[in-house]
DNA sequence: ATATATATACTCAAAACGAGCATAACAGGA
DNA sequence: TCCTGTTATGCTCGTTTTGAGTATATATAT
């Protein structure tokens, strides 16, 4: 192994903290005044952590005063050049990218950390309310301008194609798991303002999206996002987000918020109340107005039963 | 960030390349005589590689003269003790696997590279033929008095329920994704050699499970077989594994040999072709024996299409 | 021709899914 | 009290998908 010394490099630890309040997905961000927001992150230290995730734990304890229930690991990035580096450092940076779950709480008490609607990054990718109109005004316009500069025919025809993956058409419609690869698209194409801070495209005049994060911490994100709308569906996870008992509707918007579409009502409640993923508590909430609803809880022995299922999405048609 | 030196890893980098030949799962394992078994693998060097993925692809040229296809990142470990270093080396080693997928061909080229059948060293995966015998002869005796030594009580429940979760029983049948969790089920128990060379657990007159593997690699190895026996389910990944042309029952043969269950015939053919990913050739193969069958192959155009399907699996009763 | 082996077509009932109608239980105002 | 708006919950119904076969076709070997 030659010589060892070059192969030596920092380990970067960051964590896409997630907890759903009041119908809005966020993820806690440490935000120091001038600064890009950050996920809460730091070095690992292999003398001090026996583990990444349990390095993972520690620092984001001291800078939240949160302890982490879930914890997942997302994936490890070491492109060049997508890691800036805070001045006097030097190392190459690779970072592995967690995502944790947490239930909803007051205000994080730690200086400077803060929780944000995720979709103030992602813009484009909530359709609770309807297809989000910068997709059709300004996104789609500027990809058409991405794939017709592409330097040559077959270049343009890939970039075509994945346009029509990324943000569908009339055949393939929308598929919500595909943040990562979007947010991937907008960065090659120069729409987040990411890619010219790296250095990658000089973007003069072009509208950018979103809000930045620091370091590839967005990036972090969109992978966070992607799989927790994709692990929803077939493990149990959202419970995670849920206090004790809450109602079905309750848990429906928190379904919604995430995967940022709209569910059918009925078949929701039929799917996860056939799948014993709830059971009913007998108490009732009492509501400003229309029936009170049944508290629900979380049957945690699925856990310990079938395969435990998660939460499908049963579509609402355009009403 | 303090010291920066404190904060100095290695990153290993390790591929589990797989390949499917005559009915086997194969993975291609650098076997040094006398040595265990080890993934192709070398560290991950910040100045010549531009990304991880980059990297890998340069170690794995060098060591087995094969240019990867499809590649996808698994997972990063950083567990104190679970990867064994050389004599002279005392870095701290990340070690982040990756599986790739190649079609199959002759024997390897390099030198002391061969494809080996991976149930070699998961001996109790394989369901085809039938539950393999070690499970109730070996593995499941041993778990009882791993669950019996536990230190209390509450110790002993968890045990247990892994146990079940992991091997099933009458309700809960054989996951046959759960390949990491048995496997570190079994590390835990000290089962598998990997646990008494780490140091966890003295292992006396324990009949151990399966081939061991270097460093992390079998761990590595049991994540890339659970993420591939998953990933075929939804995405079309097994035409990574076929040549241009096949039947569908080679394909059935090389899915089941990867998810080591057996399917049921008419209904795999059904689901395949249902979804469009396979188009027939006209052409017909020559069998010793038994009416021909069409040759069929991919249609790479479902990769445009809708969010392209995988290859469901239609289980076949014990008949 | 017969037996054996594989390929492929087709059937049929059960389960799951998608969409929507109907009814129940509350609050507030006419 | 009764009507209206609002949310909760129960139920139906046609369609699709799945699981498990049965039936038939086309080879080879004897």
């Amino acid at each position: 192994m030659t010589n060892p010394d070059k192969h030596v490099v920092t380990i970067g630890l960051s964590a896409a903290i997630v907890s759903v309040v009041e119908d809005s997905p966020c993820v806690l961000v440490v935000h120091a005044s001038g600064a890009d927001d950050a996920l809460p992150f730091g070095p690992f230290d292999p003398m001090a952590h026996r583990t990444l995730e349990s390095g993972l734990r520690t620092w984001v304890g001291e800078q939240t005063y949160l302890d982490l229930g879930y914890v997942e690991q997302l994936y490890t990035f070491g492109d060049r050049g997508r890691h800036t580096l805070n001045p006097g450092e030097n190392a190459r940076v690779v970072s592995v990218g967690y995502l944790a779950l947490t239930k909803q709480l007051g205000d994080s008490k730690a200086p400077d950390s803060i929780w944000r609607d995720w979709y103030r990054y992602f813009p484009w990718e909530d359709w609770r309310i309807d297809k989000p109109a910068v997709i059709d005004e300004i996104i789609l316009p500027a990809l058409e301008d991405f794939v017709a500069s592409a330097p040559d025919r077959s270049c343009a025809e890939l970039r075509r194609d994945r346009v029509r993956l990324c943000f569908g058409d009339e055949d393939i419609g929308w598929d919500e798991e595909k943040v990562l690869e979007r947010y991937e698209l907008l960065y090659e194409a120069g729409l987040v303002s990411e890619a010219s801070r790296d250095g990658r495209i000089a973007t003069d005049g072009v509208k950018l999206l979103g809000d930045r994060m620091m370091f590839d911490h967005r990036r972090i994100l969109a992978t966070a996002i992607a799989r927790l709308r994709g692990k929803m569906k077939y493990r149990p996870v959202v419970f995670e987000l849920m206090p004790a008992s809450f109602t079905l509707l309750e848990l429906q918007r928190t379904v919604e918020a995430i995967s940022g579409t709209r569910l059918h009502k009925q078949n929701f409640r039929r799917l996860v109340e056939d799948q014993g993923l709830v059971e009913g508590t007998g108490k009732f909430n009492v509501p400003p107005r229309g029936r009170p609803a049944e508290l629900f809880r979380f049957r945690r022995e699925v856990l310990r039963e079938r395969p435990s299922p998660g939460v499908k999405l049963a579509r609402q048609r355009t009403p």
